[in-house]
DNA sequence: GTGGTCTAGACCACC
DNA sequence: GTGGTCTAGACCACT
């Protein structure tokens, strides 16, 4: 289930295109799968049925779903290009962090004995 | 210097006070040094002077720097709770990106490796 | 056989619509020729028998086919005043894309040597 | 001024964006110029701001127009490019009608002819 | 005053 | 029931 952040600065049209994303990517939503109708997921997160529109047009335009007509919504085939890229950009994201870190005084060594013990 | 991206859905003065947050923190702004003054800023970044008074009102809100009317505004001294906050933060930050990075395939070791690579 | 563009913005039975006409007034189909059921129709063009009974509906009220009960449609004898009518329609759009092309920057003499060409 | 038709089965943004369109490619339009402010235009074309909103974002995406958050949407200088996909969308249009003509039993020649009467 | 977002409710074409 | 469009009115951030 998909939890909105209301009061964010991001808008909830894009809090949904994000997260939809994320669970089509790491494989959470299979291809060809149906996604909510407009009216049924708006209801279910309490938003218009125009915020669902735009978060569906944005993740069409996207390449993330497609759409038929009079019949829904459903997950388009994450080709290898699209997941490369969301890794490179979490690398860079991770990347960032890290560099704030070490200004903050924390040592690599320490990050790296930090990330294995998320392995456990 | 400071840069904004003005089509962002981040709301400007957001922006600004959490790359100004960041400066000090991780004390490239060193405690008691005068930001600048907000007319100055605001021709600096092409923005209103109430945009970055905003900005400023919210470090302050925030206690990442304080007043001193007639002068200016000032870089606090962050003392040891603040940085662990945004430490912790961070690490949360991290943790969110590597559970993604492993569902997209990728192994702690292969992560590690990266870091370390970042180090050099 | 006629293709449909289903993510267009025009209406399937308007785009139907359009093309049977065309064939009539073109002489393709011929007075007094049956036109497919409308459930063959329907299943031929993978859409519902409403969309083409609402299509034929429409073209038996601009009068290019007329309907006998329990037997069919059938193509109506086109006169010349509706041909007339579809020439003059058509050449007002050709003088529109004309006067287009013209503000593009494109002359006269190079439009009727590209139609001369066409004419091969 | 533009006028739209609300009965169409066009939708009125789609109107909109083409006549904007086509008005920008003419020249009719000049780089730069400051295009209505949405509210103003929404009043003046009696439709919703948002529908203008839609189209403006349209018009973005294809290239037309670029926008300046709080100052307002602005008219692209359109490269040759773009120019040439207009001519050869207009030709492909002309070639389509004339095909409709000769079905329709005009010659080429008439055809011409009147195109050289257009010219006058 | 500017763009941008959101709501709630409505209508349409189609399945 | 489905997507798609539209309205009227509201609020926000920024100039």
């Amino acid at each position: 289930m998909i939890y909105l952040d209301k009061t964010s600065n991001i808008t909830i049209h894009d809090q949904i295109v994000s997260k939809i994303s994320k669970l089509i990517v790491s494989g959470a939503l299979q291809p060809d799968e149906k996604l909510p109708s407009v009216r049924k997921f708006a209801s279910q997160l309490v938003v218009s049925t125009q915020t669902i529109n735009k978060a569906y047009l944005e993740l069409e335009r996207q390449g993330y779903i497609y759409t038929q007509k009079n019949v829904g919504y459903f997950v388009k085939c994450i080709n290898d290009v699209t997941k490369n890229e969301e890794i490179q950009k979490t690398f860079a994201k991770l990347e960032n962090d890290i560099a704030y870190l070490t200004k903050l005084g924390i040592k690599i060594p320490e990050i790296i004995n930090y990330i294995k013990k998320v392995e456990v």
